[in-house]
DNA sequence: CCCGATTAGTTGACAAAATCAACCAATGCA
DNA sequence: TGCATTGGTTGATTTTGTCAACTAATCGGG
């Protein structure tokens, strides 16, 4: 039988963020995941602004403001101002940064590869479609096409 | 191109836990999503105790303890004590209980429909093996067999 | 039968994550 | 110029999760 989606997703995230836990502890990186998950989101795409980072995560801008704050104070994060737009500050990793977010990748692709298991590399990538499907399915279009 | 699992696996959750809230919240349904999935736990295995559905749910039985508290508090759930072992306490939902967890699996089902879209109902099925095949990868077999 | 180990449950303390609202400064536009 | 909008910051609070200590009940071996 299948058991409730939501279940399934509630325990899924739940292991795989101890997973990840697991995975910065052992390897000596002493942020919490959504500290990590910052860094990474600076990594992907530098420059970006905090509401940049806010809107693609779907996540509170003041909880974004406060985890950066926390990564500049770490040495890890830098802010500069847009040089057209002022009210922008765009956002760059340190040398520190980019070198932790290294590690971090590893980390994650280790604990990717945990979660993968057995599993052929198809059925990861269509689970992930599957769920970007169910996410689009969920967020409110505003702009529906 | 496939964004990254974890990324993916974040953002699908709290999509999900979103359109939940919202869900309960029209319903007039006051209540944490927490405090909800206790119910469904206990509607879904009458007599189960605290430590199994801990153990079940891979949650903190501190904090299991705590919800069921607040949920007796709220006239939803009565405990008894086990017949032949009086540690556990068997765990029951009170009439009201029960009528408000058909309200929720109303509501869930709503929820899942809506995250579900246009997507195959085999789709949903396979994206759930996945998801319970990589939970099984994660966790820590303490009886590999 | 007794004693130590184990198990269920409770509680305290706390950390992590998320939410909501108010506010300021810079910008854009009518 | 005046006003709405936008990015960012901060305060307050709630929700969720974690760790540890502790009690009470049960189990099992000697």
């Amino acid at each position: 039988m299948h058991p409730p989606i939501g279940e399934t997703l509630h325990r899924l995230l739940h292991a795989y963020k101890r997973a990840l836990r697991e995975g910065y502890a052992t390897a000596g990186i002493e942020l919490t995941v959504a500290q990590i998950r910052m860094i990474k989101g600076i990594a992907g795409d530098p420059n970006a602004s905090a509401q940049d980072i806010a809107t693609r995560t779907r996540q509170d801008k003041g909880h974004i403001a406060r985890l950066i704050r926390d990564l500049e104070g770490l040495d890890l994060v830098t802010r500069r101002p847009h040089p057209q737009d002022s009210r922008y500050r765009q956002l760059l990793l340190t040398d520190a940064g980019r070198a932790l977010a290294e590690r971090i990748a590893e980390v994650e692709a280790e604990a990717g590869t945990r979660m993968a298991g057995q599993l052929p590399a198809n059925d990861i990538e269509r689970f992930i479609d599957i769920a970007e499907a169910m996410i689009a399915n969920l967020e409110p279009r505003e702009n529906p096409l």
